[in-house]
DNA sequence: CTACCATGTAAAA
DNA sequence: TTTACCTGGTAGA
């Protein structure tokens, strides 16, 4: 369950492990054959990620890229050595003589053009793992809008790569309540919470997980027993309602918004 | 074992 | 706004 950083990682790994030589590709589930068999014995030459887009690039005429979204289930599995018979529903598998990759569940997997490609970026907005992006166009947005910044920070079309996880994260480390409508941001609170999930999402790509808990408050340094969160990262609030605020006791708090979980701490974010 | 939930999005209603 | 997609982990029977 992917946000920005897995699929930014996901490009690079893709291409350290498979570029520059052909691969061959199928798909043992058989819902991705005829993009696989176009696939089949091309050269992995160029990798890209927006948001939670991810974009393999192959030297294929007419079709340039393989669009893959992961949606909530979708999952890469990487292995070394020959593939072993694919076990499940696997929709690509990627291959050559010294690794694998099993790609199963994603919302997307097809062949694009460039100019396909292109109309993705278009409806993309601004992604904090992007060097070409800065914030400017999401504030734009942002400081004209209603919603509240917790929606917006979700809303793909204004920052792109952010999910339920970062989202709570970043407006906790900085002190920001979710309800507040983007307009009622000032500039710089706006350029403060995109320089951190700048830094929070490199570190995520580079660790291949979501820590988002300053040195000063982990557990060992709050004097407390260790804790282990369950997606695999150490957070503030993110699935901690009714556990105890890291930094002031406080009870986490969650609410359905959008259809999505909000998680707050109702005294550290009150700005 | 079954039921339910989840870091997401698009299509249907 | 609701439903569907589709997988894996976990809680509970």
């Amino acid at each position: 369950m992917p946000e920005g950083h897995t699929i930014h990682r996901l490009a690079a790994d893709h291409l350290a492990v498979f570029g520059g030589r052909p691969v061959r590709a199928s798909s043992p589930q058989g819902r991705f054959d005829a993009g696989a068999r176009a696939l089949d014995g091309r050269v992995l030459d160029g990798v890209d990620a927006h948001g939670k887009h991810l974009f393999l690039g192959f030297d294929t005429p007419g079709a340039d890229w393989v669009h893959i979204h992961l949606g909530l289930y979708g999952k890469f599995g990487f292995g070394e050595g020959t593939a072993p018979a694919p076990v499940g529903a696997v929709r690509l598998r990627l291959a050559h003589d010294d690794a694998y990759a099993d790609l199963r569940g994603p919302t997307a997997c097809e062949l694009i053009t460039q100019e396909g490609k292109d109309a993705l970026h278009a409806r993309l907005g601004c992604d904090p793992l992007r060097d070409s992006d800065d914030g400017e166009k999401a504030w734009g947005r942002i400081r004209l809008s209603r919603t509240s910044v917790a929606a917006l920070l979700m809303d793909q079309k204004v920052v792109a790569g952010v999910g339920n996880v970062y989202r709570a994260e970043v407006l906790f480390r900085n002190g920001i309540d979710p309800t507040r409508a983007g307009r009622d941001l000032d500039r710089e609170e706006w350029e403060a919470i995109w320089a951190d999930l700048v830094g929070l999402m490199k570190e995520g790509v580079r660790n291949n997980r979501i820590d988002t808990v300053r040195p000063e408050h982990t557990p060992e340094a709050m004097g407390r027993p260790p804790r282990v969160d369950d997606h695999g990262g150490e957070v503030y609030v993110y699935r901690r309602a009714g556990a105890a605020c890291l930094v002031c006791g406080t009870e986490v708090r969650r609410e359905e918004l959008a259809a999505r979980n909000l998680f707050w701490c109702p005294a550290c974010q009150k700005n």
